[in-house]
DNA sequence: GACCATGTAGGCCCTTAGGTCAACTCGACG
DNA sequence: CGTCGAGTTGACCTAAGGGCCTACATGGTC
């Protein structure tokens, strides 16, 4: 179910162009969704389904450069190409820093649209893929005790067993069965696949050398 | 003797506005340098010292995007800001898909261009922090042997001493020494640190289980 | 009240890591 | 030919990691 394949989801409020542009992009055997207004896609949008969104720069309810704005600031990854007749420098580069895939200027060529859906479909893979990783990872952490969390942190920073103990006012036979036990949830046997799968969590060493 | 100071670049054929980007710039307390010609920067262009590039577009010798192009080549970092009087969206989008810090508009704003070079600063200091990390990283590992270069690769990996001996032909007590060894010139003394070092230093584990 | 998760802890035992001291081989360099 | 760096190995010892079994206290849940 997760098996969605990826879509385009085009965003431009007239008719003609998603029309025409879903043709060229079916032709490709691309998936295509139609929305004729920001709000629609914004309201209906899942960050789930692989995909990239082309979207009309000048559109009468929600210009796209908010429109770009507002999907990041749902936490979205959703690469975004625009589309616009009538953009200026300005704007493009505001769209670029903010970080569309690509700016294409209607009428678009073919090659320009397919090599920039060809672009989104990369980075979207790319942070799908991120985002997995870093969540499969937060999943078997947060099966963690509050204990197993902090000896975890120790023993990235390298501490002994012993020094550990210390540092959280307890035995050495404690803080090796702590240590066991979240090893084994964690899924790794050595401190070396640990350290890496922690940083890729991004949790950090506990206080280093200063405990 | 690093300690050259923020620079900024100024590449542009138009000698007038060499003059009054340089005045705007001093102005506000930054280091400048002047280039009548692409070339005459390229030949000059020193990557050690801390700075970005402001280029004119259009020049007669050599595009600015072209500038760009060959500037990456040399595997600079170099941050650049393009300037342009008479510039396009494609144009624009290129230079924002190459890296470009900012791409602004002739007349440009005080305020603009400030904030391009104050963005500029920041990303060639954080590249700079980068590079010096890994630079200083690579001549420690420099200065291993080519055994315990391998014993360190095995040692990330989270093989055992007895494992790694197996796989290099050798006995667990050699291990040990290189290990030993490798550790002290690596500056590390747990496992941890040394799997934190590696990955910064771009170093993959050897031939995981499967050796 | 029984059950369960969590944290705690001791004993026993084996494996690993790693250090010291000593020694040998081999190729390069002067 | 002697020296040096690099790699190698052995005996011996200590410390550290970690598994197994057992046990107990607490707090919450059914």
């Amino acid at each position: 179910m997760r098996e969605a394949g990826f879509t385009t989801f085009l965003v431009d409020d007239d008719p003609a162009v998603l029309r025409s542009i879903t043709r060229l992009l079916n032709a490709a055997g691309y998936k295509t969704k139609s929305f004729s207004s920001p709000q629609e896609f914004l309201s209906s949008h899942d960050p789930a389904v692989p995909g990239c969104a082309i979207i009309d720069l000048v559109m009468s309810e929600l210009d796209g450069l908010h429109l770009q704005q507002a999907l990041i600031e749902t936490g979205s990854d959703r690469p975004i190409i625009f589309l616009t007749g009538q953009g200026d420098i300005s704007t493009s580069v505001k769209a670029m820093k903010a970080g569309a895939v690509d700016f294409l200027t209607k009428p678009v060529q073919r090659e320009a649209l397919f090599s920039a859906v060809k672009r989104a479909a990369n980075v979207d893979a790319a942070s799908r893929q991120r985002r997995n990783e870093s969540k499969s990872i937060g999943e078997r952490i947060s099966t963690l005790t509050h204990r197993e969390r902090e000896v975890l942190e120790y023993v990235i920073a390298g501490r002994l067993n012993k020094q550990i103990a210390a540092s959280l006012g307890t035995v050495e036979k404690t803080v090796k069965v702590h240590r066991g036990r979240m090893m084994a949830k964690l899924g790794v046997r050595t401190v070396a696949d640990l350290v890496r799968l922690a940083n890729k969590a991004g949790i950090a060493p506990a206080h280093s050398v200063v405990g």
